[in-house]
DNA sequence: TAGATTGTTAATCGATTAACAATC
DNA sequence: TAGATTGTTAATCGATTAACAATC
């Protein structure tokens, strides 16, 4: 087969999937159909069949996926296989929290440096790492080999962040701040900003007192 | 004109629509095209004006939309023009973080509630709001008019903080937590899982030494 | 008036779903 | 073998984009 593009939706259903597939491995499930896999993801069983059929021939017919070959698949679509070394700038409550969370970042991928700019700051040990001044990324990105940063500083100072990053040669950028970045082509850029998803919510509430499902502008 | 449904992509716009205008807004411009939105945010103009074209007529014909009433507009749209009171379970440092990002969820939609199931959190005071006992959520949500739950608790525990929030009544869940959750038709939940994005993050980085822009499989 | 830009229809593009032969 | 379920093609559905008349 030749080489082709997969789709944006595709990739983001991945880790997903992943996520489902660790809990039945958890549960010492050995097999999983895609009829299954769709009940729990709310997903149609033939979009999950062809997302997966995108990578290659995963499933055995008439029996359905086996959790643990599957699991060990997408890891390595996702790249996951190899380690990759995540940098963060902003130790503030946000940062401190995804340090933390970095136990659920599984094995490989994993927050091995912490930066702000604030001296305060500075010197402070979060989750076994010390908190390094702004001047030291460059350097320390190259040392440590760090190909994602991660931004959680407040939103006037996102774009400037990005750009030490950038300009220190990271290969991808997660945005909590709520504000839009730019960035070189070469350099893919995610956004984790929360309050887009809250907002979102807030429109699909019912007014007090109403019962109906339907959204209706007249 | 009868009514109909607006599609979920337009509505994620929404937010991050009123995010530029209240940025333009901040520096003091007046007015604003689709193109120049459009330039801002990497959409094509055509569709940022049939988005808000599902809304209304909020545009004038050779000049374009006055930023402040296009801010009011999309405000009053997803319903940011009255209270919306928030409660949130998890008073970990993602939970903490949050409730001090009170200040970005502009006026109107406000934190008003955090409870922990762990008795020695309870008491402790965040960003000025006291921690509270889990047992206190279902009066409390009715008590402050609680419409939205924030979910911040580990993976383990959501599904439970859930069924707690929707027994107490609330219309909405913005879960953070990285596993899906089971919720009542008439419950909107939405995900606002970190993972997920720095998990299909990792996919699209290059191999260290690769140059090309192409995501391919064979 | 001439230039700009909206609101909207029609065309295009892409993603989801249904259906089924292959086969475990 | 009979039942189940994949991988994949074709059909459907929905979302994005282009184009342009209306009009400021």
């Amino acid at each position: 087969m030749k080489p082709f593009k997969i789709s944006e939706a595709v990739v983001r259903r991945l880790p997903v999937y992943l996520q489902v597939l660790n809990d039945l491995h958890m549960r010492d499930v050995q097999t999983v159909s895609s009829q299954e896999l769709g009940n729990k993801l709310d997903l149609n069983p033939a979009q999950i069949r062809k997302d997966l059929a995108y990578f290659g021939d995963f499933g055995r017919k008439g029996i359905g996926y086996d959790v643990s070959y599957l699991i060990e698949k997408i890891r390595q679509i996702l790249k996951l296989d190899q380690p990759l070394n995540v940098g963060l700038v902003g130790a503030g409550n946000l940062g401190r929290a995804l340090c933390n969370y970095n136990t659920y970042l599984k094995d490989n991928m994993k927050i091995t440096a912490v930066f702000d700019a604030h001296p305060s700051m500075v010197g402070a040990s979060i989750n076994g790492l010390s908190v390094l001044p702004m001047d030291k990324l460059q350097e320390t990105v190259a040392e440590r080999n760090i190909r994602i940063g991660i931004i959680t500083v407040p939103a006037v100072e996102a774009q400037n962040v990005a750009d030490r990053f950038v300009d220190a040669g990271v290969a991808g950028i997660l945005n909590f701040a709520p504000t839009i970045l730019r960035v070189p082509d070469h350099v893919r850029i995610h956004y984790a900003d929360f309050t887009t998803e809250l907002l979102s919510l807030a429109y699909y509430l019912e007014k007090e007192g109403d019962d109906e499902d339907e959204t209706v502008v007249d």
